[in-house]
Parts: structure tokens; sequence; C-alpha cells
DNA sequence: GTCTCGCAGATTGCATACAAAATACAACGA
DNA sequence: TCGTTGTATTTTGTATGCAATCTGCGAGAC
């Protein structure tokens, strides 16, 4: 124990961010929108200097795009954006993978195998909602693992931003049979230490997603 | 030509920020130091409304950390901070030479040759100054090829961050050596198409100076 | 002597008012 | 009719004032 009791009082500026992100990514906020600043401060009941911070933190994380004197507007991700931020999810992948590998212990691997039959569960129930859940929670784990919070940051906030495109991805069952079984793969490979077969495979499921996601996206 | 004549009016909080980024990184805001609204705004001739947009700024790039009610402080990179980016820097120096060597054409390789000669230079005439400046260029250069602005991008970011450390690289002739003969492959490697590697080169140099930055850091 | 509590001063947080800039629109002229 | 220019309106940008919170210090209790 460390007997810190932080109490996570969130400033009005980080509680609109956290609203407006939400907006964003839900697509309540569409790509290209323009932010009005004085409706918006109405809208989540704060006022205006506070919702100028919030699209500071937002801009910064690649949300929204500041015009000087021409105001806030959401991002609109073109197919190369989306492109470039994948490439660069890629290599963090990789790079958790590694990490995780070294790092793994027996009580982790415990725990994923745990997740992974949740999730095989929720495959063989056409049960999407709970697969996408466990899905990233197995995500998330690896990453934990990785012990390293700045890759963590880095890949979340790259992740935010691609998930401001709203795809939906059309997961055929071919498309989802296979990624189940890339998740076991994960799995195994990290009980393994084997850190290389795990960079691989996240690399590659990776790019199945951006293949995926690019699909969606049409031509542009 | 393109017809346009962006006339780039940096806002008020971008000027403060990049005001205060450069104090930080020299040192005159030493880290853990406490920033006092009104006395900054004082001295910076801004009033506290932008001046806390600069600090949002800021805080995204990992340069401040703002707490609840009692402002912000620069931040302190702890030994493990260090590491944490280094990490993640090196994945994305690793994707960048991948990247360039994708890229890259002869009229970038000839450019990049004569930067070379000109660090040689440097090199010889014990030039420091120059030689930082070279190198830097060199290493923007590869990054520029890469083609990625997301890459480009993070990568700067935690540069900048590490930058806050204010370690002046303790640089023992034998190294610096060692470093010129690295950046003399690194060009033959890009020159060549071999983006495995750079990919290698590129990681190793950033290892290289990550032992450099956490020996001047001392233990903590 | 040390610890705790409470108060005064200082500092941050937020809202609002005013200034500056951009936008929309109408009137004018080619 | 189309383009341009001037003006009204809207919107963003900045400064400032007040409220809430924190900090430092001294008085009192143990």
């Amino acid at each position: 124990m460390d007997g810190s009791f932080p109490i996570a009082r969130s400033s009005l500026p980080e509680a609109a961010a956290e609203r407006l992100r939400t907006l964003i990514i839900e697509g309540d906020l569409a790509p290209g929108a323009r932010l009005n600043e004085r409706e918006l401060s109405e809208r989540l009941g704060v006022s205006r200097t506070p919702l100028r911070e919030a699209f500071r933190m937002l801009a910064a994380d690649g949300l929204l795009v500041q015009l000087p004197n021409r105001g806030a507007q959401v991002v609109s991700l073109s197919r190369e954006d989306a492109r470039h931020a994948f490439e660069v999810m890629a290599a963090l992948e990789g790079l958790s993978g590694e990490l995780a590998a070294a790092h793994v212990t027996d009580a982790d691997v415990t725990d994923l195998r745990t997740l992974q039959t949740e999730m095989e569960q929720a495959h063989a129930r056409r049960d999407l909602p709970n697969y996408y859940r466990v899905n990233r929670a197995i995500h998330d784990r690896i990453n934990a693992i990785a012990g390293n919070p700045v890759l963590t940051h880095t890949f979340r906030t790259l992740n935010a931003r691609l998930h401001a495109l709203r795809f939906r991805s059309n997961l055929v069952q071919a498309k989802w049979d296979k990624a189940v079984k890339e998740h076991r793969d994960m799995v195994e490979a990290l009980a393994a230490r084997n850190g290389e077969k795990l960079r691989d495979l996240l690399v590659k499921h990776l790019r199945n997603k951006q293949r995926a996601v690019l699909e969606t996206m049409g031509e542009q």
C-alpha cells in the first residue's frame, strides 16, 4: 500500500474535454464540424473559459484542429492520415509485444487465458458487444504488462484519434474467426515468453485491422 | 505555385507556449518549479487566460504537469520516465529507418551525403555547436524522408520532453568518433535502400544516446 | 517542545465583459 | 448578372473580477 488516496477531482476543463471526446468518438460531433463556443458552453453548462482549455487538450490529442480567429473544428482524417497513424501504432504494438513478453508473470498468463476463454465464448455466442469488450481488455492487459506508461499513453492517444473515424468494422464471419485465432496465438506466445513471435502477431493483427478500417473509409 | 500566402499569425497562447517551451528546455524554468500564473503572465506580457491555454498545450506535450487548484509545474522526469520515453523513441526511430529506406530518392541521398561531409568537417574541427546542428539536420531529414507526419510529430514531442532534462551529454572523444561513424553507416544503408540495416543502426544509435543521458542523470 | 487548529494572505478556477476579427449580407457599380 | 465594397452581426480572443481553494504562520493545547 502507498497510503495515498488521491481524490481525482477533475477540473472543469478536464470534464468538458472528456465529454467532448465522447461526443466526437460517438459521432455526435461529426468530422469537420465547427464548434461554436457559446453554443457548446451552454450545452455543457460551463463557461467559455474552461471550454477553450478543453479545446486545447483535444487539439493536442489530435481530435480537434484550431484555426486562429476561426475557432475549433472536429478533425477530419484523410485516408492518408489514418494510414500514418496505423503505421506508428503498428510499431508501438510491436514494442508492446516485446516488452510484455519480457515482463509477463505466470499470474498474467492465467488472467489472459481466462479473458481468452471469455472471448471465445462471446465469439461462439456471436455476442459482439462482449466480444469487443473482452477484446479491448486483452489488448489493454498486454499493454499494461509491457509496463511502459509512455507507450500506453501514446498508443491510447492514436487509438482515440482513429476511433473518431467512426468506422464500424464490417465483421465478416471469416475475419472474426481469424481474429479469435490470432488472439489465442498471442496468449500462447506470451506464455512462452516469445517476444519476437508476439511482436509479429500483434503487428499482423493491427495490419488486418488497418485493412478493415481503410476498406470502410472507401476511396476519398 | 499555389498562389496562397498563409500568414502564420500564431495566436497568443501558441506564442506563450513557444516561449515557455524554450524557457523549460533551456533550463530557465527548472524541473519541479511551480509556475505562478500572475507572475508569469506579467513576465510574458499576456493575461492569465491565454497563459492558461499555453499551460494546457505544454501539459499535453508532457513538459508541465497540472494539479487541480495547485497550478502547473515543470515536469521532473525520473530515470524511469526517461527510460520509457527512450524505449518508445527507439521503436519510432526504427520505423523511421524502414520507411525512409522505402521512400528515399537519389536526390535525398545526395543531400544527406553533403550533410554527412559537413558533419565530419565539424567533427574534425571539434566544432561542437555545428556538429550538433548538422547532426540534428540529418536526423530531421531522415524523418522527413520517412514521410509520416504522425511519426514525426510523436517523435518530436518525446524528444522535447527529454530535452527538458537539460542533460549535457559528456561527449567523450571515443563516443564522438563512434557517433560520426554510425552516421556514415546510416547514410550508406539509406543509399542502399537497406531498411533493415538502417533500422538497426538508428535503434542502436539511440540506445547509445540513451546510455549517455542516463549516465548524466546519475542514480535517483 | 511538538503537534494541531484556525485564520490571513496568496493563488488558482471560473465567469463575464469588452475588444478584435471574421462572416454574412445588402447596396452599389461595371 | 456578376463582382466588389462597405456595414451589421456573429464569433472568437483577451483581460479582469470575484469566488473557491490552498498555503504559511502563529496561537493554543497537550
